[in-house]
DNA sequence: CGGTCAAGTTGTACTATACAACTACATGCG
DNA sequence: CGCATGTAGTTGTATAGTACAACTTGACCG
């Protein structure tokens, strides 16, 4: 087995490498919504609706990269913008019906990419790995 | 123990959190060197100097990025070109001495940031994470 | 030799991003 | 109440990274 630094030598590595690749990827793939598009529209799907600050307290974005986000995304019909009415400030961003049905599709493509990817992986592994990057991302 | 649509949704879920942050990360951590310049550096290294095409092929990227950032890299004295004696088109990049002790700066305080994560981890869950990474990005 | 291919550079454009300055609204204290 | 301070979001500006297309230079083959 290979000891405790060889392994967090690799880890290192391959996680470096895989998120060089991740951007391109998902633009080659959705060239529609990029990244971290998707990973917002996500959030809403995932909160039933939130604040642009929030976005960009759990993304670690500037507020104002998450306005301009939130801007093209409402210009596409994706996300639609609703006025607080206990505080005028905040705008309540939620998918539109559009913005729903883009994500599904968006979402399904990705999971035939990772089924066909990890196909042949058994449930054991798949159980595993998954497990450990629960794991290292909760360590954030 | 999670079926395999659970675990393949959570892995999935938990790259993409995961590629989303670590640009950001890296940049915070090395605002000297992006997380490209980083990768194109230690490809150097392992390779003991290469051509810009090879970058390119490896990384995905367009040849006109890869010349862009030799360019930098050669600029902050990092990287340094030699004609190849065979082929005068070829530049073969080799690090600086400069360069190799930034990477090594570099790596060391990567090194130290991993470690840290994953103090908790036992040797046998790092060593198959480790696995794991590596079938996941070999499957590329 | 001349045509075709390969390596690399440069022009241009776009996206994602940050920071700073600003507007609009909220809230609480004197 | 009314101003001070704070919060949500927008806009101006700048930068990095990237792609694609057009170009230059050199290699190689028939």
């Amino acid at each position: 087995m290979p000891d405790r630094t060889d392994s967090l030598e690799t880890i290192q590595r391959e996680l470096t490498k895989f998120a060089r690749r991740a951007r391109a990827t998902a633009a080659r793939m959705h060239p529609e919504l990029s990244l971290v598009s998707y990973t917002l529209l996500t959030h809403l799907q995932d909160q039933q609706g939130c604040r642009a600050t929030d976005l960009a307290a759990h993304y670690l974005l500037d507020k104002s990269t998450v306005s301009r986000q939130v801007a093209a995304l409402e210009q596409l019909g994706l996300v639609e913008r609703r006025v607080d009415p206990e505080d005028q400030r905040v705008q309540v961003l939620h998918l539109t019906e559009h913005g729903t049905r883009t994500l599904e599709q968006v979402t399904a493509s990705r999971r035939t990419a990772f089924q066909q990817r990890l196909a042949d992986w058994d449930e054991e592994d798949l159980a595993r790995f998954a497990a450990y990057l629960l794991r290292y991302n909760a360590s954030a």
